[in-house]
DNA sequence: ATAAATTAGTTGCGAGCGCAAATAAATTTC
DNA sequence: GAAATTTATTTGCGCTCGCAACTAATTTAT
């Protein structure tokens, strides 16, 4: 049994996959949690985090998609049910009407505010508070050296000076 | 802006956001070369790999729903697809009318296997290839230090003695 | 023994997604 | 400067999922 005797012997295989069990179920119960909450969902919270995070509170439909690794498609609806909930606006760009930029709302950054008053603790909850602040750290840069590699750490670089160059 | 000051200094919320971040890259990534490369998907090698690692081969719909992070219909959906393909078997529990065992086929472990062949060098790609041996496990133990902290980690004990004591 | 309650698994339904085709607005080509 | 190409975004369609309702099998209560 080749693919059996790989997992458990090297720990690359075995970080992969907790990683991947980790993510399922603290994803999962997180989302549960603020659903039953009555918040924004995990996936619109990334939303206008990104949002909320991006120069001006405005963005382009498809840097929204990729910013949350959604389908163009995907974006363009989830985007009309949030301007339905009236959480962003979306209006064409005068310079090029193919453009849609989509801005957080105030209505949008209260309901961020709120969201992230329970998300914050439901993190701690899976995953903060088995961590001291030294093991964090060394988690952070681990997967931060390892999304940096991939070439894809360059669009959310978190980690220290990160905020300081644009998205460009 | 109290949600983003407290996510750029805090290493554990950036941790956590990188974990995200990571698997999400990750995971659409390998899917699509899974699929490009037509062998099982990530989610149906997910369920053929429980399955081979399970006692006999074998597990109930329930158990292997709880294995995978799935809901109990989905996984009967899945099933279906996966009897329908050859890949496993699901027959009605003697003792117990009421229970289905699902069973690894001769096909389903070759397709494993095949699947396998792949998936080991995309985990390299976007993973692996970026820790050293040490590095990956740190990282394991973590991550295994928090799963086991929710009480989530003793289903999938991968690390050292793991294999040795059934789920119960 | 039979009715009520419990357990295992499956379907109806609505929601969200990605892909590919369609639309709309620039830009390039000739 | 009109036609062809390219770019940004939106719809059509089929797929998968979870929840709740359902069916079937077993256990418990009386």
């Amino acid at each position: 049994m080749p693919a059996n005797a790989a997992l458990l012997t090297d720990p690359c295989q075995v970080a992969w996959r907790l990683l991947l069990t980790l993510h399922a179920h603290a994803y999962r119960r997180i989302d549960a949690d603020l659903q039953r909450a009555g918040v924004l969902s995990f996936d619109d919270y990334d939303v206008l985090l990104t949002l909320n995070e991006a120069e001006n509170e405005t963005l382009r439909m498809s840097e929204l998609a990729e910013a949350v690794l959604l389908s163009n498609s995907g974006m363009s609806r989830r985007v009309a049910a949030l301007v339905t909930a009236g959480l962003v606006t979306r209006r064409q760009s005068e310079h090029d009407g193919r453009v849609f930029r989509v801005k957080l709302t105030a209505k949008g950054r209260k309901a961020l505010d709120a969201t992230w008053k329970l998300y914050q603790p439901l993190i701690d909850d899976v995953f903060s508070r088995f961590l001291t602040e030294k093991e964090a750290s060394v988690m952070a840069g681990l997967l931060q050296k390892i999304l940096h590699g991939t070439g894809l750490g360059r669009h959310r670089d978190l980690l220290k000076r990160g905020m300081t160059d644009a998205p460009k």
